[in-house]
DNA sequence: CGCCGGACTGAATGACTATTCATTCACTTT
DNA sequence: AAAGTGAATGAATAGTCATTCAGTCCGGCG
């Protein structure tokens, strides 16, 4: 039972798993565009240039899969989402840096995009999955930004933060999604811009806009 | 086995097909409850007291059900929707009203709302062919609203009423399938007024707000 | 009556595929 | 060079299901 060698560098100590990570690209290539569903666990080995058994070797299940593209990403986009609201104080800016680092993530990676704003959302199964967790903490980081806005007087205090998170998260979620089903091919990340005015300042016209 | 039905108006004229309305209802129900990829005809079938043959008199095949069900929730919506913009000339009521019929329509049917929120975003395939023509229509009848609120000077003409419709289709979307998700029980319909508030007014606080 | 047409049935068919596992292979160690 | 190791392979397995179709059943008609 010797171990092998400890001071080998060569194999996987290089660091991240390299065949893991090709696996995982090519799970969200493949699944991008075939479908879950309809992916076959061979055309992913295939796409990642292993053979179909050595995908059994880096994840559990197919399911694994798709559970992992989710996870690895949001870890990101938590994380990501924390510097922001860290480094910057003012509420508004606040968000729009969220907004632009939420579209810009996804206007970046079309395929992954496709896999985030479809293919993750097959059946209930997996969307209780995923929304009990990593989703509702994303979520939990723009309520909390919003809180601290009202807090600061920069945003009515007569809205229910968790209403207005969903409302900006929907809008930007939606925003993604037609980017993704649109023909034309334009930037998606300035459109944070517009959405943030929009979830700002609301479409009433005029200065004192409010009231009815 | 004797159908009891003697004279029975000549054949199925009784009304529109009671055994088709009865397979997509079933549909609906199964794919809610299983979604659509796991749940398996036979299921819909015997959920609709047939034989699983007898959904094939009805329905090309499997994606069939889905496309139809899409179809005739999406005809009615389209309706309904309509009718509002023709009894309703005040920009902002019209889009309350027009808010409220979405979410009263899911929330009054969950498992609709399931298949609508969750089911039929499966795959690019199907999203695309929905989401090319009824649905784009949907969308259109929210940015007309905008536009025409534009031109009466009730909304503010800087913001492209495409992306406007957009924002608001996007947050009306993640209150429904936020409800969905929820373990909580509560009624969809009424959050319309609180996204109509956020929409029109913005998150900005005090009378001015406007501006950066 | 006996026969017709068509709605309906459900067992059988034909495909398809996630997962497994006996082998092979590329290296290392001794 | 011999032996060992575990990563990688890919053919075979074990199911799963959408769809079909040969037949059943029934009311009405001649």
């Amino acid at each position: 039972m010797a171990l092998p060698a400890v001071h080998r560098r060569s194999k996987a100590d290089v660091q991240p798993l390299p065949k893991r990570d090709a696996i995982l690209r090519a799970a969200i290539d493949v699944f991008a565009d075939r479908g879950y569903f309809n992916a076959q666990v061979a055309d992913v080995a295939r796409a990642a240039g292993v053979a179909a058994g050595t995908v059994y070797l880096y994840f559990r299940s197919k399911d694994d899969l798709l559970v992992s593209i989710f996870e690895r990403s949001m870890r990101v986009a938590l994380e990501e989402g924390r510097q922001v609201l860290e480094r910057t104080r003012d509420p508004r800016e606040r968000l729009r840096q969220f907004a632009r680092l939420h579209l810009g993530r996804l206007g970046r990676d079309r395929n992954l995009a496709i896999v985030f704003q479809v293919e993750l959302r097959q059946s209930t199964k997996f969307m209780e999955r995923f929304s009990s967790t990593l989703l509702r903490d994303y979520l939990g980081l723009i309520r909390d930004a919003i809180a601290d806005g009202q807090r600061d007087g920069a945003f009515r205090d007569d809205v229910k933060p968790t209403v207005a998170a969903k409302v900006l998260f929907g809008a930007l979620d939606e925003m993604a999604t037609n980017w993704i089903l649109s023909k034309r091919r334009y930037a998606l990340e300035p459109e944070a811009d517009a959405v943030l005015d929009l979830f700002v300042n609301g479409v009433a016209a005029g200065p004192k806009g409010r009231g009815r």
